[in-house]
DNA sequence: GTCTATAAAGTGATAGAC
DNA sequence: GTCTATCACTTTATAGAC
């Protein structure tokens, strides 16, 4: 049992329309421009996917599934340590704002393309319910991430997690847009300090 | 020296824009939307406009002038009453915060069109600095409502006014977006909870 | 399965009558 | 100034040869 080709060929074209949709936007992102990125003819493209709408489809849904490793991949690997050394809360929310940070400036195109993609799904019916899983899945792994941080630093959070979480992922979401119009590291790094006192207030020694 | 005619079809074409842009979206609002919106001819469009990129830097600068009205009344009136009685900072900001999720619950549409507007801009190097601008003012009105907050309060900022100032428009604009992509009303009053407790944090009793 | 060629519909912009 | 008609181009999607 091989593997069909047209599986493949949704696979390369999603890709592509990532790049495309990541260097020149949503509306950009063209049949005929995907295809010219995947190096295919435009035939090819109606072979594999129905319509422009079903390759749209599948690329949200890809997105969704590698952003969430891609951003937070703090939440496992520094809980591994028990109980020996205690980093204070606000320092590990410290820590955990600057590789977000430092990942949105790294990929600020893709970043962009995730904002794009979510505004392309609200306007669409059909889509809608791709944005809603999106942002169930940023809550999940925010909390997950804020779980971690309260067990590392021995705190609780004086409100339910998932209330905090959205609050986290808000943040991220509202800063990611202020950067990406000014592109500001300076105050973004200030913006880093301050979210994390403020964030961190909302927790408390165990 | 009456007004001349193309400058009252340029207004009338910038919010019929608006209209369009709020209900279908930035990509739906073509010429012939636009002009079918306003009532008026496809050729009186090109007479009011050298183009359709003329109209979109109209639409922004005019959403930009607005927004700033529209969105943060409470800044000046509310500091009127002097030095009588103080509310707790966190309940004025709880109050704002209500304030604003009010605003965006009441027109959804024209939020989604001020964040699709955004990412438009920064999709072109010529709109480019209409975002920056409109993100100056956002983060200027910011500044000012917590300025205002903290006097009403009998409260100083712990970190200077500019830097909260940014971590509260990317609160908004953050909570803008979950509760656009999920409408959940209940997690938004919550989220408003916290919210208020976390920013009434990096404030202290002068 | 993969191509070229083309259909069918929509787009921004303009010409030219009035 | 304002209209209708149209140009030139781009888009998604398909037909049909190979």
């Amino acid at each position: 049992m091989t593997r069909i080709p047209a599986a493949d060929r949704r696979i390369a074209l999603v890709r592509a329309a990532l790049r495309v949709v990541a260097e020149r936007g949503v509306a950009q992102a063209t049949t005929r421009a995907i295809v010219a990125e995947a190096g295919m003819s435009l035939a090819s493209f109606h072979y594999a996917f129905q319509s422009r709408d079903e390759l749209m489809v599948e690329l949200i849904r890809h997105v969704v599934d590698e952003e969430a490793t891609a951003v937070l991949p703090e939440a496992s690997i520094d809980d591994a340590n028990g109980q020996d050394e205690r980093e204070p809360l606000r320092q590990i929310l410290r820590d955990g704002l600057q590789r977000y940070a430092d990942h949105v400036s790294r990929e600020p195109l893709r970043e962009k393309a995730m904002l794009e993609l979510t505004q392309y799904a609200l306007r669409s019916p059909e889509l809608h319910h791709l944005a809603v899983a999106q942002y169930e899945r940023y809550h999940a792994l925010a909390a997950e991430a804020l779980d971690s941080a309260a067990r590392r630093s021995g705190s609780v959070w004086l409100h339910p997690v998932g209330e905090v979480a959205r609050l986290l992922v808000s943040l991220t979401d509202g800063l990611t847009i202020a950067w990406l119009v000014d592109r500001d590291d300076a105050a973004t790094a200030k913006l880093l300090d301050v979210t994390a006192d403020s964030v961190a207030a909302l927790g408390r020694p165990a």
